[in-house]
RNA sequence: GGAGACGUCGCAUAGUCCGGCCGAGUGCACCACCCUGCUAAGGUGGAGUCCCCGCAAGGGGACCGAGGGUUCAAAUCCCUCCGUCUCCGCCA
């Protein structure tokens, strides 16, 4: 949710905003309109509670004829107060859906246009080059025994898969790798719930124009978590948080299950883009005047990561018709697939700025003694199964073998070559 | 799965039977000041969150697990839900 205040004092600035999103500018406005009629509800509710309050005091004390005709008029008094709090729940939740449909601020800089319009902030490592056509990620992993698509569909359907011996390794190695990177960094992991309530789900905006990509279990309305980023913004929420000791940060590691829905026929090869997978997610609660700075420190641990595993890449800034309606601002790093001869999205950070907290009531105390404010929150990912595709795929030699990157060999048993079976 | 108890301001509790004087007492912790002077004790005061009006001072409203209901009036009565605990049964 957007600041209300700011809403109220600058509308120009939220519509600018959403013309760099290419959004629908008039939102503000009926925005503005729900926010005045919520207001003016509100203020006549309580006058009259006021009143009953008052009159009440009176009635407590009263007794006799005097009694019997104050409860004469306050009785009249009641059935107003009554429709006027449904008057105001009304328009508060009128309010509430118009203000919510507000997606963040997008911050200064931010590519303005859609998806097409990204930026490219720096390509880093060499792409490598093979001796004729270097082989995709699927056909080396089943030479190799190591990922079983086939077996995937028989047991689950489309877009599943078994990762089998040094695959199953390599994931799991590459979790480790990014808890080692995350640890140094003072994050604190988490293994979250990958099913959560509606409201979590609400509170994170997953519901809004992802609603289509959530797995929902209907007997017992759970939302089964797509990222872990939505157990860890729920986390805290309803809190006041202490982060004078600096920011807040978790490092969380889940199974994350996405339904695909609308992407039939994108690739359906390997396992680029498949139901379930394993991700390693960063979430840090700031101080709003850290957020930028703590956004560029989340790109370079995650820069740290493709870099240590031999990955070429690049950095882009996502243009603002790109963004969830939670960022104000997403870096993306994408890694070179040989066999696309393009990059791909490996890893994504965004600055939620204080849009989530606000939605899940996370707060925090800039000042000793100060009123609470909305926190920043951020989230980045360290690693995901879909990372196997860069790295199989980079690291394939001539003769159909694979070799594991030396930061990931302790990991995987010393491993440092797969070989077919 | 069956039976019961409970859910109050950071923590621990009082209040609920007998609705109004309870946004709510007490203890601990916390903050400020005083006293004393030493690793303690005592005294005084302060302090919740959210919202509305207001430049401000200030005023008003809401919140006693959540949501409904009864009533002029609900922490207190009724209903539903959620959660916690205890006992029994069942199963790893």
């Amino acid at each position: 949710m957007i600041d209300p205040q700011l809403l109220r004092d600058s509308p120009d600035v939220i519509k600018a905003s959403l013309r760099t999103r290419g959004a629908d500018e008039s939102l503000v406005d009926t925005a503005l309109e729900a926010d005045a009629a919520r207001r003016e509800a509100i203020a006549a509710f309580e006058n009259l509670r006021a009143q009953q309050n008052a009159i009440g005091k009176d009635v407590a004390k009263a007794s006799g004829a005097e009694k019997e005709s104050l409860l004469a008029t306050v009785k009249e008094l009641a059935q107003q107060v009554k429709d006027a709090s449904a008057r105001v729940s009304e328009a508060e939740e009128n309010a509430a859906g118009v203000l919510g449909a507000l997606p963040n601020l997008v911050l200064e800089g931010v590519p303005a246009g859609g998806e097409e319009n990204f930026v490219t902030l720096r390509e880093v490592g060499m792409v490598p080059t093979f001796e004729g056509e270097p082989r995709d990620h699927l056909d080396l992993g089943e030479s190799l025994g190591i990922l079983d698509m086939e077996r995937g569909v028989k047991v689950s359907g489309s877009r599943f898969y078994f990762l089998k011996g040094a695959g199953a390794l390599m994931e799991m190695a590459l979790m480790q790798l990014g808890m080692k990177v995350a640890l140094e960094n003072g994050f604190v992991p988490l293994i979250p719930p990958t099913l959560v309530k509606p409201e979590v789900m609400q509170g994170t905006g997953f519901l809004g124009e992802h609603a289509a990509e959530v797995y929902h279990l209907g007997d017992d309305d759970l939302y089964l978590t797509g990222t872990s980023e939505v157990a860890l913004a729920g986390y805290h929420s309803d809190e006041i948080i202490d982060l004078s000791q600096g920011p807040l940060r978790y490092v969380g590691l889940s199974t994350c299950y996405r339904r695909e829905a609308g992407s039939y026929g994108k690739d359906t090869r390997g396992i680029i883009r498949v139901h379930q997978f394993q991700k390693l997610e960063m979430f840090s609660y700031v101080d709003p005047s850290d957020a930028e700075a703590e956004h560029e420190r989340m790109v370079s641990w995650q820069e740290q990561m493709l870099q240590s595993l031999g990955l070429a890449y690049r950095v882009i800034d996502v243009a603002a018709g790109d963004l969830g309606s939670s960022a104000a601002r997403k870096y993306d790093v994408e890694a070179w697939v040989p066999s696309q001869g393009k990059y791909r999205e490996l890893t994504s950070t965004s600055n939620c700025t204080t849009f989530q907290s606000r939605r899940l009531n996370v707060r925090h105390r800039p000042e000793k003694d100060a009123s609470t404010e909305p926190v920043a929150t951020l989230n980045g990912t360290l690693a995901t199964t879909r990372w196997l595709v860069a790295l199989l795929e980079t690291h394939q030699q001539p003769d159909g073998s694979v070799l594991v990157p030396e930061v990931l060999q302790p990991f995987m048993g010393g491993l440092r070559v797969i070989s077919a079976p």
